[in-house]
Parts: C-alpha cells; structure tokens; sequence
DNA sequence: ATGGTAGAGCATCTA
C-alpha cells in the first residue's frame, strides 16, 4: 500500500513541529505540500531525510513554495512549468516520478478577485498546467496532481454558495479548468469515493470561527488517472490536522492506494 | 457597519 498526501501546510516554519507530528502519526510514503514560504536554501530537507524522505523542493521565500516528500523513489524533477523562455513569476508547481506515478505537485494561484490581473493569472496558470501535462505525461501513464486548486470543483464544496457568487474560487471559467481535467481522464479521487458527502471541505478561513462553525471548502484535491485511481482504497480528509494550536488554514488530504 | 485572523517581516502584502 502506498499512503499518498497532500497538504497546505501555511508556511513551513510556522508549522514543522506539527507537521513532523502528522508525519510520524499518518506515515505517509509520499506528500505534496503547499505555501512552505521557503526560499530553496532554507527547505529544510535533512530534518525530512532525517525522517526517511527524500525531498524536493520549490520556493523563492516570502510566498508560494511547493515541495513533494518520497519514501516511494523520488527522481526527474521538474521546478514550474519547466519552460525555461516563460518562467512561472511563481514557485507554485513541482513535479516529479516517485515509483510508478508521476506526482505534480499545485498551489494554484488564488485569483484574489473576479477580473482582476490575478485572476486572469490563474485562469492563465491553469491553461498553462493543461500544457506542462502534455509535456511530461504519456497516455496511460500512473499520474496524481494533488494540492491546493484554489477552486471548489461544485456547489456541494461550498458552505454558503451564494455567498460565492461575487467571489473566487466558485465561478465558471475556474470550475471549466477543472472540469477540462477531467475531461482529460483526472478523477477527483475524493469525491468519487464519496460522491454524495455534504458539507466536508479543507479550508476554513482562520476569522469569524469559521472552522468550528463549519463554514469552508473543498479546494484541497488529489486527482488521478485511472490506473491511479483504480488502486484508490481510502481516502479522508484529515480534520485532526485544522485542530489545536496553530494550524494551517488548511487539513491534509490523505489517499491510500493498493500496490 | 465592507468587519474578522494568520504569516512574513516591520509597513503592508497575501490569503
């Protein structure tokens, strides 16, 4: 069985005590994480090797960093888009084999506001991925992008839908880029496995007690091509790691597969 | 009433 993870972490400094603490508790063999807020130089990747993983990681500090940690293999990465003439101004992808899967790795941009420069960013971003997917995927290959969408694939992954309506994260065109991925053959590997859970998400906004009154969503995905999602035995995510003192905004998607 | 909190880092920007 291979336990495959991901998580926001919100800042890595902020939350490696506990994010150490959820690696010895869930043991995952391989996990994508999100908002290290790490420059490369400060990743903190002998604390992890100290803990059985190779790490790759993806950042420029302040902002933004993505990271994957293997126990699984961990070879052929890729930083961003891998396009060398158009440079990503964001550390917000990684990609890399780790056995048999190709594991992308995504904090997608969060878009800040409806037709807004940012938002156009994020749609941009999204075509950009459909195009990185190209570039290291074959047909058929074992592949899971997992990480923070920043898109609540349905109304079901909304608290308050309407309260929506004039915000990110719920319109159209960023729902098309989802759904385009699945069109691609990416099953949202939670949601097929519980299609008709209501009210379960990944994020709370850290104001108004959003977590305890459950007002979130469900931005935090792991989607899979079929051989992926074909080995799909568990999947969950875990609430435990948004309790206590100092979380991130966001819970951990966890994902057994079977070998 | 356009609110609230957390993180980086030291004035605001980002989410």
């Amino acid at each position: 069985m291979i336990r495959f993870a991901t998580w926001n972490v919100n800042s890595l400094n902020a939350r490696q005590q506990r994010v150490e603490q959820w690696l010895a508790d869930i043991r995952p063999d391989i996990v994508c994480m999100q908002e290290t807020k790490l420059a490369d130089d400060a990743f903190p990747a002998l604390a992890f090797e100290s803990l059985g993983y190779e790490s790759a990681h993806h950042g420029a500090g302040r902002w933004n960093g993505v990271a994957i940690l293997s126990r699984a293999g961990l070879t052929g990465v890729t930083l961003g888009f891998g396009d060398d003439a158009a440079p990503d101004p964001e550390a917000r992808l990684i990609t890399a084999r780790c056995g048999d899967l190709v594991v992308v790795g995504v904090y997608a941009p969060n878009g800040r506001a409806l037709g807004s420069e940012h938002y156009e960013y994020k749609l941009r971003w999204f075509a950009r991925l459909h195009d990185h997917l190209d570039a290291v995927t074959e047909p058929g290959d074992a592949v899971i992008i997992a990480g923070d969408f920043n898109v609540a694939p349905t109304d079901a992954d909304v608290y308050d839908p309407a309260a929506f309506v004039t915000e990110t994260h719920t319109s159209a065109p960023e729902r098309e880029a989802i759904t385009a991925l699945a069109e691609r053959g990416y099953t949202d590997v939670f949601r097929a496995r519980y299609p008709d859970a209501p009210s379960v998400y990944s994020w709370w906004d850290y104001r108004r007690g959003d977590f305890h009154e459950g007002r979130g969503l469900r931005i935090d995905l792991v989607l899979a091509t079929e051989p992926v999602a074909d080995r799909v035995e568990w999947a969950v995510i875990d609430r435990n790691a948004r309790k206590g003192t100092q979380p991130s905004d966001h819970a951990p998607v966890v994902v057994d597969l079977a070998d």
